[in-house]
DNA sequence: AGCAGTTCTGCGGGAACCCGCAACATCCCC
DNA sequence: GGGGATGTTGCGGGTTCCCGCAGAACTGCT
């Protein structure tokens, strides 16, 4: 078995080192990198069958790393080592992850048997382990009527980012009146009741635009990390639109 | 010495538990916690010298204990211990901090070696130990040219819970122009110029209220954690609104 | 007192936004 | 081919927002 690590705490990227050496006997070899570029860099140079990653580190995410890797090599095992159960991340994960990929997902505060048994699962075993927590957010995403639809995932962005109807109804290639739909079934999905506070003496207390954000923001369903990416997207597409 | 630890993750608190172990040998007493709560009850019923906190935790921020425990003894030293630089704490301690209280903020990607000196400086030299990073940051926002001011900074937060102008004039109780007074400064700011984006032909790409919103949250001066917290208060101040 | 700096206020107009109504266009499934 | 679900588009009007102008209040400093 060879085995990449990718994690950029270095507490926890040896507490990874130590328990991967505790549970697995026929180690070949066994990488250690503190960002997304080093991993990818060096699975370009040697080719591992697993790899655990950790969301959320500097510059890159796990998911773009994880995308990278299965674009090269679909059979590739993956285990995703994360803080929190962000809505923006396992969203990410399960729009890249590969046909029958084997993949897991368990969060850092689980204990170190948890740990061991998800290393087994994904890596010998190959079944996807799942954490409960993160399964629960997985199938609300999925659902059809809490969750929120690709279209509507991008009128949120837009929204997030500062742009105005007319700039997204540009950028996605739709009518203004296309656009402020596509918020309309957003807000409704978030939730935006007009009676969502029990009817003040001063009218309505909330701007359904700004409002959304901040409901997306608490809900996780979008972070700063994804807000930053998101903006650089939107840049470049900016410069090529001006061609 | 008697020393107080509170942090989350399972890890960084036997890490410091080891690390002061290591640098005191006078240590009478440490008590380790995994939460907010739990330290302020540890400080009521035993007294502390020295604490050492994490920002950002389940339930309740480091720089609410760090505010209860100066309310109670404002003669504690205290070290912060986190992750990033969020301005969005940094403005939060420095609003706490007592006149002549001795604290230190380092970040926990910094080698142990620096982690060994602050815990020197801060309790046993009594000096202010501040990182380079964090310095730079609390520097920006106590300018008054690029830092918000305390108005700035409520309207940004009305703001981002999604209230309208109306209610945001009702909650800080001015007039609606007032409020709307008040966003204007905001955007100005945050840096929200008309030609922003080099006057794209479609018009002006950015909604300032929203677009505040996007470049509060990529640059930390608020974060969703913070976020939920406000959104707290305004309940309580909505329930009370209407006895 | 005088003066600068900051904040609050009313007024008014132009722009942007929210959304109900109604008509299509797809696509899928029975 | 007839529902059904989903998504797009135009129209129209009521609301909210953005902001320039100008005056008033209040601060702190000389």
């Amino acid at each position: 078995m060879r085995l990449l690590i990718a994690e950029d705490d270095k507490l926890h990227r040896s507490f990874l080192e130590d328990v991967a050496n505790d549970t697995f006997a026929d180690l070949a070899e066994m990488t250690l990198t503190s960002d997304g570029e080093g991993a990818i860099e060096a699975f370009k140079s040697a080719q591992y069958d697993c790899v655990i990653l950790d969301l959320q580190m500097p510059k890159m995410t796990g998911v773009e790393v994880a995308k990278s890797i299965w674009a090269r090599a679909p059979a590739t095992k993956i285990l995703f080592w994360s803080n929190y159960t962000e809505e923006a991340y396992i969203r990410g994960i399960t729009k890249i992850v590969p046909a029958a990929a084997v993949y897991g997902y368990i969060l850092k505060s689980a204990p170190e048997e948890q740990l061991k048994l998800a290393l087994q699962g994904v890596f010998v075993a190959e079944q996807c382990v799942i954490d409960r927590e993160v399964r629960g957010v997985q199938q609300r995403a999925g659902n059809r009527l809490s969750g929120l639809s690709e279209l509507e995932y991008e009128a949120l962005v837009d929204l997030c980012l500062g742009l105005t109807d007319k700039a997204m109804a540009a950028r996605r290639n739709v009518s203004l009146r296309g656009a402020q739909s596509r918020l309309q079934s957003l807000y409704q999905k978030l939730g935006l009741e007009k009676g969502d506070i029990p009817s003040s003496d001063w009218g309505p207390s909330f701007n359904s635009r700004t409002r959304a954000i901040s409901i997306a923001m608490t809900r996780g369903i979008l972070n700063a990390d994804a807000l930053r990416r998101e903006e650089e997207m939107l840049m470049s597409w900016l410069s090529a639109k001006s061609h």
